[in-house]
DNA sequence: CGAGCACTTGATCGCTTTCAATAGCTGTGG
DNA sequence: CCACAGCTATTGAAAGCGATCAAGTGCTCG
């Protein structure tokens, strides 16, 4: 369906995730070396990135859509641990199995970076590694984060969670603020929502609507949501109304 | 109770996480820079190492005892989401404020830098730099992989993984080895262990005795446990009784 | 128009929580 | 030595929340 834009970006200056991906210190010798050995590469909404337990013969960055790394258990039962933004990066420098599912939720596009000469740039770019490091940081507090959801949060605190992480950061990309109502689309399905929020697909369903009936949330069609009251949500979610803002 | 073991470690050529901390890496000379700008701490079970938001001055490795990381909501929900032990970092180089509570869960000992000098030191010891990488990636697998517990794992099977993962992290330490009977005793209060799994400690005893009348578990008191078969206690955790052992 | 998919809604079931009582252990003080 | 407070842990009964099973709606695409 979607013009597949394959190739199309080729010069970092351009790139929009320029400032914020693992590059982001780079200077413009060490993006010259990491332009020697990068390449592009697009996927479709519901394909497979990588596939837990196999061999990872690249890392890199997503630059746009939306990806998600999952778990799944014998048994069929999945969680989300993980959902991969534009400037995110993905991958494990110094391991070689990826642990994770990596699966493009929708249409994707990935600056990938093969992974041994990655290395060996960043074993002598500390510019690279510093930020690595400091993204690592941030995943790791997001987990932490997330934990608290899954661990203690009910089924309505757990949606009205994730939908002020996704207005927060669809704000801090397109640049809109906070105040006044927040617009966006709904980037996961009802089952995608359940895999990370650790419920069902129907209790995602009817706490959606509950939201909606007591007027936290506005609905047109199943996708596109207005907020009206970013505060009143975050109630909903149990969260500090104070703080947090600058996430 | 305990003697306070305050001040008698000093050189790290001694330390018992010299080889797994986040010096591991480091060569002689390294090491005496941070020997200068090392001091021991010790805190008693129950005591609150950091509070959450305050300023750090300092960050440091586990040398023995336990410590957990907690986050708490303004109604008292608190959830562990974290689990510190021996050679395991503390703080967050680069950010100032504290994003959760550590609180000793048994006594403990700390070897803490002084942030700013160990900040310093950083930029220019790859060695410290790498390492540090590659603990907080272990770290955001921990924390991926208790995701999955806390968002699709029953009870019962949520006892189970906590109790394997405390039994091979306790063989890893002692050098015991996995086969046979393990035996070793429960670190945690039930409380803790409810905190931890996203449970109330109502559930947390009931599970286990459950789990002890099936002959899963043995136990002699409250917190000494025998575990007389590892794979049946990987079956009840859900996870795949292969692989994982290396852990 | 009908198949397929994402989603919604209803009815019921069952696991975990909640509320409550009790047991066991340790330390204190008469 | 025993009584008692304070704490951790166990166990029971009842309630509630989310899961499960089951229709049914609305949309897109062939």
């Amino acid at each position: 369906m979607s013009s597949h834009p394959q190739l199309c970006h080729s010069d970092c200056d351009d790139c929009p995730i320029r400032h914020r991906a693992v590059c982001a210190h780079c200077d413009t010798s060490e993006l010259e070396e990491l332009e020697q050995i990068k390449y592009y590469r697009s996927f479709e909404a519901g394909q497979t990135v990588i596939w837990s337990g196999d061999q990872m013969s690249f890392v890199g960055s997503v630059v746009s859509g939306i990806a998600s790394l999952t778990q799944t258990m014998e048994d069929g039962r999945t969680q989300m641990v993980g959902l991969l933004l534009p400037s995110d990066f993905v991958g494990r420098p110094g391991r070689d199995g990826a642990p994770y599912d990596v699966v493009a939720t929708t249409d994707l596009v990935m600056c990938c970076f093969r992974k041994k000469p990655f290395e060996e740039l960043m074993a002598r770019t500390p510019h690279i590694a510093h930020r690595l490091l400091e993204m690592t940081l941030d995943e790791l507090d997001a987990a932490r984060e997330w934990m608290l959801v899954l661990g203690r949060k009910t089924a309505r605190e757990k949606i009205a969670s994730l939908l002020s992480i996704i207005a927060r950061r669809d704000a801090s990309l397109t640049k809109r603020g906070m105040s006044g109502p927040m617009v966006f689309d709904l980037p996961l399905t009802r089952e995608a929502m359940a895999d990370y929020l650790g419920l069902t697909l129907e209790t995602v369903s009817r706490q959606i609507s509950a939201l909606k009936k007591d007027g936290v949330i506005h609905l047109e069609g199943k996708r596109h949501v207005t907020i009206p009251d970013m505060g009143r949500l975050m109630e909903e979610a149990g969260d500090d109304t104070d703080g947090g803002f600058l996430v």
